[in-house]
Formats: structure tokens, sequence, C-alpha cells
DNA sequence: TGTACATCAGTGAACGCGCGTTCACTGATGTAC
DNA sequence: TGTACATCAGTGAACGCGCGTTCACTGATGTAC
């Protein structure tokens, strides 16, 4: 393929090149700006250039677009928050650095919350499930921000800083708090709270976790 | 007005009696069994039995609709709530009754959500607001969960179990934890868990709040 | 008590919209000989 | 190296659907005299 020009681009083939990146691509775009609803199958095709159609060479229905788009999400917030646990990951202290990775989770996970609302919703966007499994499966490891919240709860367990007995169900629990936190901050009570109030609360927040696991 | 004919009865007179009402009715049928989404003003006013134009009498759009169904939803949840909350409030410990009634909001907060599932998503619905309150004010007192967290959180500190200085924000806290683990249950890893293992983290989960304030 | 009339609460028909999806098709690509 | 042909990836047109909302209307109600 000499040329492969994608998206906006006027085609010069009647080929597109990589049809499927491309949908999945603006299905992501939508995402970010408007959330799953937003993601619309037609609209997509028509920012890639493309007949409405044209989609079903590449998946079967909406939903399995809206579940390609989801996976690919939740692997962007999960390579989001890895970066952020990176400094954490460099301590010395096995127990510092332990709990420096659960705080790291917890903040970037709000943090991720606030800056990219229209992908976070999607992330936990109800589904009828079954096919998200297979595309986060197909994206590799660690495509799921989950993962990094058990990883940081085994490594407090191996650090002695958090008893083996508690640790059974402790990420429901911690993920709870955190991503409570994220809905009353996007869509509830605090929708509107300053920054301070929110750096204040999410501090608050992680010590309630730290402390009450 | 000698009969009412409401909703489904075939009208006999031109006039329908309280139109309003059961448009509001119908969508809080509606929001039960499919969730803020559901509430569909054509499909509110076929089952009133009536011509769809007829509920701008009532309402100015369907967002007003949407919005006096919502009002309605917050209600009966703050009323199940309270009931929930009858027998920690008979408690004559003041600190025991304190710990209770803000144990009663947690555990009836996470079993309404699971109980009506539709309505919990339409109660947290996220909306454009202004009407929100003006409709759950105009249902008088209470009629919102988040008051009678606020209560409890008082009493505790009334009773010396929670430090005043810890009283602030205490309530979005508290909200996080419990608001997190009901979305787990009903849309996240733990949707298909089964309820004795929900039992358990309900009670962990309790615990950890009344620990980490 | 009866009648005229303004007001209110509904009707009937239609609008434009955008969606997901299906059909029969055609242009481009790559493989076999 | 050239040609025939199967396969693949897109096109064009149309479908049915249901929605929210607007228009000009009519039947029922209640009030003034």
């Amino acid at each position: 393929m000499p040329d492969n020009p994608s998206d906006l681009a006027i085609r010069r083939s009647y080929h597109h090149g990589d049809l499927r990146q491309s949908l999945i691509d603006a299905g992501l775009t939508l995402a970010r700006e408007g959330g799953p609803q937003a993601i619309v199958l037609r609209e997509a095709t028509r920012r890639a250039g493309v007949a409405p159609n044209a989609a079903y060479r590449h998946f079967a229905n909406r939903e399995a677009l809206f579940e390609a788009v989801r996976a690919q999400v939740l692997a962007t917030m999960a390579g989001a928050i890895a970066v952020e646990m990176q400094p954490a990951r460099q301590l010395g202290d096995a127990a510092e650095r332990s709990r420096a990775m659960l705080a790291a989770v917890g903040r970037s996970y709000l943090a991720f919350a606030q800056a990219e609302t229209g992908w976070f919703r999607t992330a936990f966007a109800r589904s009828d499930e079954g096919n998200v499994q297979q595309e986060a499966a197909a994206l590799g490891p660690s495509a799921d921000p989950f993962e990094l919240l058990r990883e940081s709860l085994d490594a407090m367990v191996q650090a002695g800083v958090l008893p083996a007995e508690r640790r059974a169900m402790a990420e429901y629990l911690a993920w709870s708090t955190v991503h409570g936190m994220a809905t009353l901050m996007i869509d509830g009570p605090l929708r509107h709270s300053p920054p301070g109030l929110r750096a204040q609360l999410t501090t608050r927040l992680l010590q309630m976790v730290e402390k009450g696991l």
C-alpha cells in the first residue's frame, strides 16, 4: 500500500487501509467528548469517510464497535495510571513503596475521571459483557485499571503493611471508595466544587482507605 | 368530579382528572423497569391514555417531566431509608444510636440500589440541574437521602463518637464509599456475586467507614 | 334557573431527525496457471 | 510476464422505527349576568 490515507483525508483508493482501527479511533473521539452514548455507528463511519454500512465488514453491529472502543479506553486509562505509579515503584523501602503505589492508583484514578470524563463514563458503562473480556485480552496484560489496584494491594501484603487475612476483597473496598468519589465529583454534589476542596477530599479519602483496610 | 378515571382505565370524560400526576406515575413505572433512559414522553402519554402532545399542558418539555419523576424517586428512596432507620432511632444510648443510624443509612442505601436498580440509576442520572431542587423542595423536607446521611453524622458528633473537627466533608467520604459499592454491585465486577459475598462486603465496608472517619 | 361566553385541557395530524441495519451491487486486490 | 478469476472491502439506496415537538383545532368546564 503506497499511500494509506486514513480518516478525514480524502481517500484516493477505493479501499481504506485500516478501516477497523479508524472506526475505533473515531469512536474514541466521540466517547471522549460525549461519553458512551456518543459512540454512534453512523457518525463513526462519517468521520472515517466511508458509507455507514461499511462498518459491518468489521463489526457485527453497533454493540461490537462499542465494546472495541470501551476496551481501548480501559487500556488507555490503565496506561495513564501505570505512568503515575512509576515514581512510587522506585522507592526503596518495601512498605513505603507499596503504600505509595496504592495512593498513586487512587489519585490518578480520580484525576483521570476528572480530566477525561467522557472516557471515564465509557469505561464503566454497563454492557452485555462477553465481548469486553475478549477485546481486553487481545490488548495484552494490564489493560485494566483494576489489575493495578490488585498489584498494589498484593505488594502491601508482601511488605507486611496489610495483614494477609484482610487482603481478600480489599480491592472491592478500595475501588468502591475511589469510584464513588469520582462519581460525586463528576455528576454529584461536588460537580462544581473548587479544586482546592477536591484535593483535600482526595487526600482524606485515601487516608481513610489506608486506615480502614 | 364524580368519576376520576386515571391511566389505563377507559376515560369516559374528555378531561383526564389529574394528568400531571398520571404522567409522573407512568414515568416512575418506566424508570423502575428501564432506568432514566426509559422515561420517554410519548410512552408516558400512551400509558396515561392520552395524545402525546397533551403532556405539554403540564410540562414544558421532556426534561421537565424527567426532573419531576427524578424528584419523586429521590423522595421514595429517602422514605425507604427513613423506614430502615426507625429501629436505630429507638436505641437508648446516644453513641450506639448514632452509630446504628449511620449503619442503617449505608445498609439500606445499598439494599435500595439492588432492589430498585432502575430507580437508583434514575436518582443519580446526570441532569442540567436547576429544576431538581425546585421539584424536591416542593415535596417537603427529607426528600433526599443525602439529608439522612447528614443527620446521622451530626448525631455522631453530638454523641461524641465522631470528633467535631472530622465532621466537615464526612458526608462525602461516607457517601462515596457506599455509592461506589452500589455501582460495583449493580454494574461492576460484583454484578453476579452471590448474596452471601455481598452481605460480607457490606459489613466490612461499613466497618471501614466507621473506623476511617 | 338559564344562557352566553371565556378559558382550559385535551385531540389529530404532521414535521424533521437520526439512528441501526439490510439488500443487491461494484471496484480493487491478490493468487493460480 | 500476462491473463482469468475468486475474494475481499467498499458503495448506493432504502427500510422501519420511534422520538420530541409544533400547528390549528374542538370538546368540556366554570363563571357572570
